[in-house]
Parts: C-alpha cells; sequence; structure tokens
DNA sequence: ATTCTTATTGCACCCAGTTGCAATAATAGC
DNA sequence: GCTATTATTGCAACTGGGTGCAATAAGAAT
C-alpha cells in the first residue's frame, strides 16, 4: 500500500476521509460506483460530506492511486494495482469482464493513418450483452 | 422532412416546440450541443421550458429522426438523414471529424471471439489530438 | 504538549439533466 | 367552428456531481 506513502512524498496529509476511501477500494479489488463508495464512507462515517469524497477519488486519481473509468451512463473506479484495461458490463446482468489494454490499437491506427487523428483509449467502458444473456436473449 | 410526417404517423403530435427543435437541428446540418439547442429556442421562444426542450431531443432519438453521441464529457445531436458515423473532436481547437460507421468492428469482433461479449459501437464520441494540433504541440 | 501553518473539510450553493403532476393545447369527431 | 380527449407542456422539485469559502485539523516546529 505505498499509496499513502506516495501521498506523504507529495505533502499531502493523511486524513480519516482518505484513509478510509483507500482502504475500501484497495480491500475490494474491485470496480466501484461513486455511489457504492458514498454508501460505505457514510455508512462509518456520516459526517464525511459527499464533496469531500469526490474531492478525494479526484486526488486519488491524479496520484494514480486509483484509476477511474467513465462512459456516458457509467463511472467506475478501481485501485491502480490492478493496472489499466477496459471493462465491459453486461447491460442485462451487470457482469463486468475487464479486458485487455490494447484492444483498441487498431482503431487508434486507423484513426491515426486515415485522419492525422491521435486518440488515447485509457479505461474505457463499453454496455453489451454477456455471452450467457446473449443467449438467453436468443 | 419526412420527420414531421414520421412523428404524425405514430399518433405523435407537431407542437411548436418540436417544429422549433427539428428544424433547427435539420437546417444547422451540423452537431450540436444541448446548450447550443437550448439557446437557440430560449432566443425564439422563452418559454418553452428546458425540461421540454430535453424530452424532446429524447423523442426525436427514440424515433430516428436525430442521432445522439455521448462520451463522458460531451453530448452531441445530429439529424438522421446525415446517416450513422463516429466522431473525433479535438481537445484543443474543438475541431471535429466524422469517421466511418465500421471503425470499431475489429474491437467488436476481437470481443466476440475472445470473451463472447457482445458490444455495437454507435455514435462514439472520441476525444483527442488533430493533425494540425498535435504537429504545434511537437 | 502547545502552537502555528496551511491542507483539508463541511457547508451551502451551483449546474446539467430528469421526473411527477396538474395545466394546457393539438387534433379527431362532430 | 366547437368540443372532447389525451398527448404534451411548464413548473417545481430532485439527482449526481462540482465549487468557493470560512472553519477545522494534520502534522511540523518548538
Amino acid at each position: 500500500m505505498s499509496c499513502f506513502a506516495t501521498l506523504k512524498g507529495k505533502g499531502l496529509r493523511l486524513t480519516q476521509p482518505r484513509r478510509v476511501i483507500l482502504d475500501f477500494i484497495h480491500d475490494k479489488g474491485d470496480h466501484l460506483t461513486a455511489e457504492e463508495i458514498i454508501n460505505y464512507v457514510h455508512g462509518k462515517f456520516p459526517r464525511v460530506n459527499k464533496s469531500t469524497i469526490y474531492r478525494t477519488l479526484e486526488l486519488l486519481e491524479k496520484n494514480e492511486c486509483v484509476f477511474k473509468s467513465e462512459s456516458m451512463d457509467r463511472t467506475i473506479y478501481h485501485h491502480a494495482e490492478e493496472g489499466h484495461h477496459h471493462h465491459m458490463v453486461c447491460s442485462k446482468c451487470g457482469k463486468t469482464i475487464d479486458c485487455e489494454e490494447d484492444l483498441f490499437a487498431p482503431v487508434e491506427r486507423s484513426l491515426g493513418e486515415k485522419y492525422g487523428f491521435n486518440v488515447d483509449f485509457k479505461h474505457v467502458v463499453m454496455s453489451g450483452l454477456c455471452e450467457r444473456c446473449k443467449n438467453l436473449t436468443g
């Protein structure tokens, strides 16, 4: 958990809200929505304001302690230990699958060649149907 | 402008707000943000409520009269006559480039093969650097 | 342990977008 | 052209997320 060290090293303070949020994201080792994080923190420390939570998440992201993945309809956070990757969320059952970082390489190449456009796909969240739900729907 | 006919055919009413909004999107023949649409409508008819505008846009989208493209940081609308495509917006100069519908085909294929996951990329908005800005930045 | 500095917090308010509901207006039937 | 029906609207209130600022507390120095 060198995250605390990272923050200290930058002259940032180790406050209770920061500790709680970082521990939660680390221990969960999973993808969390802002809502889940807010609910958890409020369960333990009701006096912590939501603005503090959003500011903390922003700070953790800036310092690369957590990664934030956002798409039109959902934003999720996960601990930096889990590395860079993209996410697929099943719109039926909610199942989340991580997938490899270079998934969009062909698209990036194609945009560069055809339009000279430089796009860096990072932490993309995609909605769709997982195998099981696709077959059930048939 | 068969859009009006489309709406009529479904028993939907041709109200003034709908006429104004649809005409604007059609005549602009361009990508418009919700804000631009709201400003325009308010300029002409100050009494039209923003909720009406959002509801109208939603309705036009459901009936495929306009297409909505959304990403984390921007939502844009354009007339259905312009067809399906994706958008690249330069994060420096704001320039917007349309690009072909099948851009994400390799990604869709790869997700299907590796994970059995079914994602349909439609109206994706990407942020990045256009050729000019990329070169200026060095 | 106390004091001081200033990073961090809580608060109260802002913003874009959404929703429930009663009031209004578009249109079908006369 | 009127009337009745009901789709649509305006309103007011709500949502998730964000911001400026005065109050608070972390941690350095004593």
